[in-house]
DNA sequence: CAGAATAAAGTAATTAATTACTTTCTTTCC
DNA sequence: GGAAAGAAAGTAATTAATTACTTTATTCTG
């Protein structure tokens, strides 16, 4: 019953087979090479395909790397997103997102590299447009929570909201370019509740500590 | 006397003056365009020499990568540390270095994109050791700069001061992603005063305000 | 067996670097 | 000071390698 795997039996798999392993293959491939370098011929290879067999999946490389952006823009939606509605404290929501968010990098070194990747390209791409609506919306998700956090009395009322929004993502950046620069990817879940405790620093700001 | 004007007048120029021509068209090519797919032939279109001529001031593209990571560092460190030197008290300073940094960025749109993408590439060229060398010694400075505030009391002694510098990084890298997502390199320094407040809400948290 | 999947070979375009040769600038020497 | 000689800077064309994508023929699979 070859229903697992499925994947690495068989010698002649369907298209959306070829398709997720071609994502997945990517995505591990941009953890330890530029993806602007990124060759057909090294995704075949990756996934034990000749290069020419790459185009009976994907018509054409720009649609694969749109396909890819939607796999990371959904999977990370879906993760921080899923972790944030966890919480009923604002508070703690964001952290749990931001902490959810470092995570889901660690397990995938190479997102970084793929989203600054197509950030970096002027223009307006479909895959850039997937990437720049995922941080918009990230972006809209931050707010809410900060002003759920001002009503529910956890936030400083007189916070910068949309300033509070960049820093927190600003943050994430810091601790994974961070981490880019240096090699050290393994150092990245250590770092980031310091991070994030600092980071939170700066909207709790008054004086009443309530646990403590 | 030309003197001035050199660059300009002479249709055979320097090597040295050649270089510095190239330097400048990279980091405004850059503000339009992915490093990486900057070519020799574009790069030497825009200071009016063919193609093949540029060969005579650099061994490769490589070495021109090279020289162009070494003017950047130099710039922003001087830029940079200057700024912070003209104020004692390190909370000022700080303050000053971001805004001087973000100021230099605006002038220079292309040079994130640019450092980026020498970040992007895995392993270790040498321009990408020396933007490596830049943040090193960059992040030293903010945590001396951090350091000496907690000695003058003008920040928490209960800081962590290596979180304070990544965040520190971090709120300029957001702001800077943040508006190249958005394509509005304009709305840089406005933005960059209210980051910074935030910021530094972080460090000051206690309840004494000596200004107000 | 029929259709889908694959490998293998081919194409056209692009790119960094080289080459053969020309033009301009600089130095030397009378 | 001014011509002659040499160094430096320039062009235009070419090369070898690489790339995304196509075509053809073969092999697997329901």
């Amino acid at each position: 019953m070859p229903t697992i795997n499925e994947k690495t039996k068989r010698a002649y798999q369907n298209t959306k087979l070829r398709q997720s392993s071609t994502i997945e293959a990517v995505i591990q491939l941009c953890a330890e090479q530029d993806p602007a370098t990124l060759t057909t011929a090294r995704i075949a290879n990756e996934i034990g395909l000749s290069q020419g067999a790459l185009f009976k999946h994907f018509p054409n490389k720009s649609r694969l790397w749109e396909s890819v952006a939607g796999w990371v823009s959904g999977q990370i939606t879906r993760e921080v997103f899923s972790a944030a509605d966890q919480h009923q404290q604002a508070d703690q929501a964001l952290e749990a997102m931001f902490l959810a968010h470092v995570g889901f990098i660690a397990r995938h070194p190479g997102i970084p590299r793929l989203m600054l990747g197509e950030l970096q390209k002027p223009g307006n791409g479909p895959a850039k447009n997937i990437i720049r609506q995922t941080l918009a919306r990230y972006r809209k998700k931050v707010i809410g929570l900060l002003d759920l956090g001002i009503q529910q009395g956890l936030i400083t009322s007189d916070i910068d909201t949309e300033a509070a929004a960049v820093l927190y993502l600003g943050a994430i950046q810091g601790l994974v370019v961070q981490a880019m620069v240096s090699g050290e990817i393994n150092t990245l879940e250590q770092a980031a509740p310091r991070i994030f405790k600092l980071y939170s620093a700066s909207f709790r700001g008054m004086s009443d500590d309530p646990e403590k």
